[in-house]
DNA sequence: GGCAGGATGTGTACTGAGTACACTATGGTC
DNA sequence: GACCATAGTGTACTCAGTACACATCCTGCC
């Protein structure tokens, strides 16, 4: 699917691909204390949206979250979690026809990636400036944006960025560790702005250092951070016991 | 749905419905102690699934599971909710094929229900008592296995199992309240004994009692459940605040 | 070289939820 | 009326979470 040849798209779409199913990716990203969500925009409409793409028949719904979210961003290894699964009746996927109609693929009106759609939200938590934001055959354009200043969405692509923001908040501990959003050693303010970024409340430092340690979660290494003009932190890595045995990807 | 006419059910799914998608309904009831969960044999084959079907084109998810659980047992108003989304790439749906024959229905071989299905899981809480247990088109009996003892199930219907149970112990509380599982009103052993066999351990009597009443789950009524050859027990009811608007249906 | 500023490191006390636990009260049965 | 089974009730402990203040270290400026 990188060539756009508008005449074989929607052809290579109804044969690789179940119908009437989409997966949908809610990608938050912490840059500068703010809490970011990546969002395309669909050519010709200028309508905004989850980056989301189709599940090919061979494929695992799991599968096809990371291979869409790689071919839209570039972005590989990222944990993805299932929050929801979106089945209203009539989720008004016809905002799809013109940016079809855009690229020079005319889709019949009957076509079902203009009819009802069921879509399976996925959550993650990745490294804004690791995320190759380019635009692809189905978007645009694609950029982050803070939550809070984030354009309308499309269909019901509130209602996901509103749960899946529920659902990372509530497994914070646990999402953090396979993320890339820090680097391997990192020191406890650090760690402790990752989190205010993420459930949007300022957090007291010696309990959450303490709880931090009480869990198991990080351990100490010898080395401060330098270089700071300010008293050097103690360096931290994720602890064996929570680590993803391969490291990351 | 209602009348098993072998040539034209099989055109009316493939009209009526969304290709490559199901529901599934983990339906546990309380008996004895005992959890039961609701299970369906496909007639020919002898082997045990859970209660599914699928969805119709312009039906939400949420209704079809409504309709699908209706259609199967009578029961109704009973409150699904979603748990996780199941969607394995080859999920090994081929079991259907030798129901469908038993029924004399003909399935071309590449025919979708033969493929690969991603299904959207929900679990109920309902009274084991108020389900028509009865066979349907799909299914040549249904019926109550205590789940300890329950047979093996077809593709991945075990970890449907699995995961509903891990979420409604999680919702216990929540979920409860909904369900007809009780009479109107109830006494305090009797609400206990549900949640014990829900949760599969036992509770103190003391702390169970204080915590109802502490989350302002439920209100003692002045009457006592008389007629028992012991101490009579108070009668309590859920609380204005936690009770649905418009009772059960 | 000394001092001010800013960020880091640390421990104790309080609160609330959950848990462990024993005795009294009541009604029915024999 | 004695026995039995079950229901009603309160206190003490533990753990997690939260509130909170002061000493330390480095940098940069004077």
């Amino acid at each position: 699917m990188n060539a756009p040849d508008p005449g074989t798209l929607l052809a290579e779409l109804d044969r690789e691909c179940l119908p009437h199913l989409s997966v949908n990716a809610v990608i938050f990203g912490a840059h500068d204390g703010a809490l970011q969500v990546l969002l395309m925009e669909s050519a010709g409409t200028g309508t905004w949206s989850l980056p989301g793409g189709y599940v090919r028949r061979a494929e695992s719904i799991d599968d096809a979250v990371s291979r869409v979210l790689f071919e839209l961003t570039g972005l590989a290894g990222t944990t993805l979690r299932q929050f929801h699964t979106f089945g209203g009746p009539a989720r008004g996927e016809a905002v799809v026809a013109s940016a079809l109609h855009a690229h020079g693929i005319d889709v019949p009106a009957d076509h079902w990636v203009l009819g009802r759609v069921v879509s399976v939200g996925y959550v993650a938590l990745v490294d804004v400036s690791q995320a190759r934001v380019a635009p692809s055959v189905w978007a645009s354009s694609l950029r982050w944006w803070h939550l809070a200043d984030r354009p309308p969405l499309i269909i019901d692509h509130d209602d996901m960025v509103q749960r899946a923001l529920v659902s990372v908040r509530s497994q914070i501990d646990d999402l953090l560790i396979d993320t890339n959003l820090l680097p391997p050693t990192f020191t406890m303010p650090e760690l402790q702005r990752l989190h205010e970024t993420i459930l949007g409340r300022s957090l007291d430092r010696r309990n959450f250092q303490k709880r931090m340690l009480e869990l198991g979660l990080v351990e100490r290494l010898p080395d401060l951070r330098q270089g700071v003009r300010r008293k050097p932190a103690y360096t931290y890595r994720w602890s064996a016991s929570v680590r993803p045995t391969g490291e990351s990807a």
